[in-house]
RNA sequence: GGGGAUGUGGGGUAGCCUGGUAGCCUUCAAGGUUUGGGACCUUGCGACCCCGGUUCAAAUCCGGGCAUCCCCA
């Protein structure tokens, strides 16, 4: 008989990437799509549960690294969000405005909290003694989003968190600068193993109100780029735009210099799904998955009772390593039910428990990256930890080589637009990433599809000849890619 | 921004062309037997996206809306 379950869940990831995506992000039970509101979707609790693993692994190291947490309010007065130009100009279409009763001012749902951040700043800063102040809020924000939304890529709504950093200097705002790209590095590559380009937009595309942007794109397996943490520069444009001054150290007034920072929980979670997800369903690093062991007791009815009380001792002797064991004991599911269902949430190690096991004192331990079972003597359990970290190295590892080799040297337009439809990165000598090279980048978006991505941002890369588009005087090594 | 497709119990679908009894698989509920890779039997509950039009009669035809998916820019 044909199982329609296990029908529904057929897509191959590489054969057809989106039909997977769609597929795996409700059977594994990550989102539900059916509230039916556009660009606002339902992230269910294995999603949720994941998603509040990535906020603390980010709060524990921005914490680490001097930041402090703050709540701010989730709307934003008209006033406010007009006060920078160009930053206005940039989110007007994409804001949701509030009915408000007459007479008082019109409101924002926050976009981004800048213009919120900012007037605060300019009443907590009065001295160079008060600088740096690094803060965050962890919260939704709210983008009016007229293009197609995707679950978790592209949404009206999104999760994450927003560093607004303030500074005496220029040079101690741009340190920080480098110190998200790191963070993401440390977070993203280290622990999640993501691999990620750090890339300086070009002035077109920076965030609206910054002097300069570096996001971090990933690679999907589909050849398109997403983009993952942003960090921007905004130098003394809302400082001056809110007169946040403060007083230096050698008793000048100067507006302090702002920087911001914000990688999406849920548009990580997408990177996570699509890095390391196969074709049984996602693999989660043991560094986020909310379990990292699961249980599965193999009884009769006979032997029920002894078996689960051997399962639970099991239970706690993983446990007592910090690590997250689970004891599925849901009677209604048969072993093989539970197998499958562990396998499509991505839970890194399974521990099979049954009468075999009982008698000699071993356990198996099922492995989902590789898909492979192992029988290994009960005493090494303490070993868990150290086979989760090998586990991680390897998830890394494969990621790191599926990006390895993607960045092909175009010099023709053609050259450009085989690579990206191969699903590569095009490097290319470009005439520039200042508005006088947006129109080669229109015409890169319109005849091959791709987009501009910007300039490595921690390499500094020699052009040499000409734009690969116009002809002029190249003055820029650009990436092209496809993109979400 | 442009184009295409789709919407039927909780999930997956048939029926739509050619208007007239909504079929199947699964889930769910109850009871029983089971439990080493998605267990089985019996009984039962549950649906035509929304608004309007045409018609004796609309899941089916027409118009509008909403939502989802895909492709292209």
């Amino acid at each position: 008989m044909v199982n329609e379950t296990k029908k529904e869940f057929s897509a191959k990831k590489n054969f057809n990437f989106s039909e997977w995506y769609s597929n795996i992000i409700e059977k594994a039970e990550i989102v539900d799509l059916r509230l039916g509101i556009k660009g606002f979707i339902t992230i269910r609790p294995w999603g949720t549960l994941i998603i509040e693993k990535l906020f603390d692994m980010f709060e524990e190291e921005l914490q680490g690294k001097g930041h402090l947490p703050v709540i701010m309010p989730s709307v934003i007065p008209e006033s406010n969000l007009k006060r920078e130009s160009s930053h206005i100009k940039g989110f007007t279409p994409q804001v949701f405005w509030l009915e408000t009763e007459k007479g008082e001012e019109k409101l924002a749902l926050r976009p981004t909290s800048e213009t919120v951040f900012t007037p605060m700043f300019s009443l907590w800063i009065r001295s160079h003694r008060d600088l740096p102040l690094k803060l965050y809020q962890r919260g939704s924000v709210f983008r009016y989003d007229t293009k197609a939304t995707r679950p978790l890529i592209r949404g009206r709504e999104f999760q994450w968190i927003e560093c607004h950093d303030a500074f005496a200097t220029k040079h101690d705002a741009e340190a920080q600068v480098q110190e998200d790209i790191d963070t993401t590095e440390k977070i993203l590559h280290e622990k999640l193993g993501i691999p990620f380009f750090p890339m300086k937009r070009p002035q077109w595309d920076k965030f609206a109100g910054a002097e300069y942007t570096i996001g971090s794109d990933v690679l999907m397996p589909d050849g398109k780029m997403i983009q993952q943490p942003s960090t921007h520069f905004m130098g003394q444009k809302f400082s001056r735009a809110f007169d946040a001054k403060f007083r230096t150290k050698d008793d000048r007034e100067d507006f302090i210099y702002t920087t911001a920072y914000g990688p999406a929980m849920s548009r990580i979670l997408v990177s996570i799904i699509s890095t390391h997800g196969d074709d049984f369903g996602l693999v989660l690093p043991f560094s986020v998955s909310p379990i990292q062991v699961v249980i599965v007791p193999i009884y009769t009815t006979k032997n029920k009772d002894k078996i689960m009380k051997y399962s639970h001792e099991i239970m706690e002797k993983i446990r007592i390593h910090g690590i997250n064991a689970t004891l599925d004991s849901r009677d209604i599911y048969s072993p093989g039910w539970k197998f499958h269902d562990s396998e499509l949430k991505g839970i890194p190690f399974r521990i099979e428990i049954g009468e075999k096991e009982f008698k000699s004192k071993k356990i198996t331990l099922f492995i989902r990256d590789i898909k492979k079972k192992q029988v290994i003597s009960a005493s090494s359990l303490k070993n868990i930890s150290k086979l989760g970290k090998e586990y991680d190295e390897r998830l890394k590892r494969n990621a790191d080589s599926f990006v390895k080799n993607k960045i092909v040297d175009c010099k023709t337009k053609a050259d450009i637009k085989k690579t990206v439809d191969s699903g590569k990165i095009a490097r290319v000598n470009f005439c520039s990433v200042q508005e006088q090279g947006l129109h080669c980048a229109e015409i890169i978006e319109k005849e091959i599809g791709a987009e501009v991505r910007g300039t490595l941002a921690n390499k500094n890369e020699k052009q040499s000849g000409n734009c690969a588009i116009c002809s002029k005087k190249a003055e820029a090594v650009v990436y092209i890619a496809k993109s979400y």
